[in-house]
RNA sequence: GGGCGGUUAGCUCAGCUGGUCAGAGCGCCUCGUUUACACCGAGGAUGUCGGGGGUUCGAAUCCCUCACCGCCCACCA
């Protein structure tokens, strides 16, 4: 502590600085100090922001609700801080706005695992009840996140707060999709969705994910149908399939046209199993002759392809499943039983009436839910659909303009594959926790969408009073609130001040693995909507692993949980260890070893700030250091310092300013530590403790001593704020410095 | 089936548009209580930069090819 001595007699510091920084007991006391002197506000009390420079804005990717903060997060909020804190100390207005996602799917999941403890579920409270306790859960919840974001040392502007489910938010939803209806890029027809039989809703393609598995290719023999209706017993057709359930949803059997083997076949007709139904064989030319027995089997309410070909061919479409996942009352003998079970009887069926010719192994694709897992089941439905191509063209068009650009570049090929073959959006989901469909019908079928927050006054199509409308029961996907975000937040629809001075945004930072979820639709919707490229960087970050490579995840327990590095190691330490680790696009492994380096980079320059701050020569003015000793005051070390001091600032720059960061604070680490730690420091030392020398050369030594630390602490503020903070704070310089 | 990324010291990784790039952190070995720091200092060992070919005065860095590893996308049922 200040003012005790050391064993040497000697006061240890002539500062007040303790031998031993503790970043986790300081570091609270710092933000606190950060807050109020409203500095992260660029509007704010303390803000010294030169608004004749362009604005400098980040919109935060908001976390989910139910999370908790997690090493992503974490990595994603030093990023944006580091970015966020340089533009500030260069004074450009810079703004972060901070945000908390409402993560429908996710936040039913949660929900109903709390309710369930008290007895519950989502159908025995209804709709209202239901949602009534997800609010209040949501006002238990909702600023967690954010708070935790405190202890990082984030200085988003948290006037600014916002929820993908406040009134903003909605409003900006509700307008955006009556937009969208009124340009005929919204509409709502039958198609076929990914229907998860688990969370009981449609998913968009997105939400699919693919997972190879080792399934079974069985061979069914289907029975031809003479012209009088008659089964021939001994002609007969095989078709291949992985999925005999499904069998009973069929309507028909196709095979290639230029098939020699079923050239006989085409426009003949079959008789399918357990419903006896018959169907037709057609000719297309989707039928891979190679495949299987070279005919396949048409379902199209359960498969795209078949689907699409039965389309082409005038085919039934038979949706056989219910919304959990079962046989319906279409399936005959299997109604009732689950997908899986009729599989299993089904084939057994076919084994006993001899009509299984085989079955073998077979890789296959299954899609999954990304939440449940559930395999997902193609069906026939109603929904809500976004006509997204005329929004992609404009969307590639911002970065083949290069208004856009992504960082590192390789991402923009992705984008440009992914926009170029893009299929409709289906964006209704049939859950509560959400933004209802602003879309009325009346009971001629007419469909009102209103942006009013009260709704239609009357329907569109025939005038029907209001009262006798029906609003849509269904919610949007989250991402089609999140994909408005960048705006949104800012105002929008409204011509707000803050839409004017901070829209375009300038980077957009986020992980590279929601590139089409969130970062292409917010570049279609931001385009479409404002006119305008939501963002001017997309800066992507990639993944944190586990120091073996493995993908984090509770179950594993192999998860580096920042609040508990936080509260061991400090901010600063996982900070840099996160930023000193990163390069665009790339993942990244993290475990102790870097933590700790971190850590004892920080101390170590807490170190070297105590020894220069203690070893003022006696008769300099403590506020000596702020400028820079006659050049005739300085000796080679000093020469060479500076010198390694100017090129470091320079190479710092210039991989700062092209995102480099990674790159930044291994210079900086390298400097600190190597050269003004290991060799000016030391020589200092010598020429600092030789009586001989003058005083004017001891001085100059101090001075360069205190203008290259300055230096370098500025330099690495965005990154290790606390520490150099508490560094600064301590080190000569004027109310005009940046803070 | 397409596409992308990786393969550099024992481990994890930097090396952007070819010539102080053969580096850092951690680990390892030897020494060290000298006026910051043992969360430290001084010194040291370890690599034909995945294989092969090419371009060039010169390549880890550019081109071709092969081999693994990883990821993303994809309507062969």
């Amino acid at each position: 502590m200040a003012g005790t001595a050391d064993s040497a007699g000697r006061a240890s510091t002539a500062t007040d600085m303790p031998t031993a920084y503790r970043a986790p007991e300081v570091e609270p006391g710092i933000y606190r100090r950060w807050l109020e002197a409203d500095v992260f506000d660029p509007d704010g009390a303390g803000s010294r922001a030169d608004w004749s420079k362009p604005p400098f804005v980040i919109t935060q990717p908001p976390p989910n609700v139910t999370g908790a903060l997690h090493v992503g997060h974490a990595l994603t909020a030093a990023i944006e801080d580091t970015l966020i804190r340089r533009a500030r100390m260069q004074r450009h207005p810079a703004l972060w706005v901070p945000g908390v996602d409402h993560a429908s799917i996710a936040a039913h999941v949660v929900l109903d695992k709390v309710i369930a403890e008290e007895g519950e579920t989502r159908q025995s409270l209804g709709r209202e009840r239901y949602l009534e306790r997800m609010w209040r859960f949501m006002d238990e919840t909702r600023n967690v996140i954010a708070e935790q974001h405190y202890r990082l040392g984030v200085t988003a502007d948290w006037r600014r707060l916002r929820f993908t489910m406040d009134e903003g938010s909605a409003r900006a939803v509700r307008v955006a999709f009556k937009r969208l209806y009124d340009d005929g890029l919204a509409y709502r027809g039958e198609r076929l969705i990914n229907w998860c039989p688990g969370c009981r809703t449609s998913l968009s393609d997105l939400e699919v994910v693919a997972n190879p598995t080792e399934g079974t290719l069985w061979h069914v023999r289907y029975h031809f149908v003479r012209d009088d209706g008659s089964i021939d017993p001994d002609q007969t057709l095989t078709v291949a399939t992985t999925r005999p359930e499904t069998i009973l949803g069929d309507s028909g059997v196709a095979v290639h046209p230029e098939d020699d083997r079923y050239r006989e076949a085409i426009g003949r007709r079959v008789m399918i199993p357990f419903v006896e139904r018959v169907v037709p064989v057609i000719a297309d030319s989707v039928v891979e002759r190679e495949f299987g027995s070279g005919a396949v089997k048409m379902t199209p309410a359960h498969d795209q392809t078949d689907f699409e070909t039965g389309r082409r061919h005038g085919l039934a479409v038979i949706d056989v499943m219910t919304d959990d996942g079962r046989i319906n009352e279409l399936g005959g003998p299997y109604a009732g039983l689950s997908r899986e079970e009729a599989r299993q009887r089904i084939v057994a069926a076919l084994e006993e009436r001899g009509d299984l010719v085989a079955a073998m192994p077979h890789e296959m694709v299954l899609g999954r839910c990304q939440r449940s897992d559930d395999v997902v089941e193609p069906r026939l439905k109603t929904q809500w659909f976004i006509n997204v191509k005329p929004m992609a063209e404009k969307a590639l068009a911002a970065v083949r303009e290069g208004r856009t650009r992504f960082v590192p570049q390789r991402f923009e090929k992705v984008f440009f594959d992914w926009l170029e073959n893009i299929h409709d959006w289906n964006v209704s989901r049939q859950l509560w926790w959400g933004h209802r469909i602003p879309a009325w019908y009346c009971i001629d079928g007419h469909t009102t969408v209103s942006d009013e927050e009260a709704g239609p006054s009357a329907c569109a199509g025939c005038g029907r009073p209001a009262s006798e409308l029906v609003q849509d029961e269904e919610i949007f996907d989250t991402w089609f609130s999140s994909g408005l975000w960048p705006f949104s937040t800012l105002g929008w629809p409204d011509d707000t001040e803050d839409l004017r001075r901070f829209y375009p945004t300038t980077v957009m930072e986020t992980g590279y693995d929601i590139i089409f979820f969130w970062v292409a639709r917010m570049m279609m919707l931001g385009e479409w909507l404002t006119g305008r490229e939501p963002f001017s960087v997309v800066y992507l970050h990639g993944m944190v692993r586990d120091p073996y490579g493995a993908k984090m995840s509770k179950t594993l327990g192999n998860v580096v949980d920042p609040l508990g590095v936080i509260r061991d190691i400090g901010a600063d330490a996982l900070r840099f260890a996160l930023i000193n680790g990163t390069t665009p696009g790339a993942d990244q492994r993290l475990g102790e070893s870097r933590l700790e380096g971190a850590r004892n980079f920080g101390n170590k320059l807490w170190n070297a700030a105590r020894f220069v701050l203690g070893a003022r020569p006696p008769g300099i003015a403590a506020d000596a250091g702020l400028a820079l000793p006659e050049p005739a005051q300085l000796g080679p070390a000093e020469h060479w310092i500076l010198d390694r001091c100017a090129r470091t600032i320079a190479a710092a720059e210039t991989a700062y300013g092209a995102f480099q960061l990674g790159e930044a604070t291994r210079l900086l680490h390298e400097a600190i530590w190597s050269e003004y730690c290991d060799w000016y420091l030391e020589l200092a030392k010598a020429t600092l403790s030789d009586e001989q020398a003058p005083i004017e050369r001891r001085a100059a030594t101090w001075r360069v001593l205190v203008w290259v630390l300055d230096r370098y602490v500025r330099l690495l503020h965005p990154v290790m704020p606390f520490v150099t903070e508490a560094i600064w704070q301590r080190l000569p310089h004027t109310d005009s410095d940046p803070d």
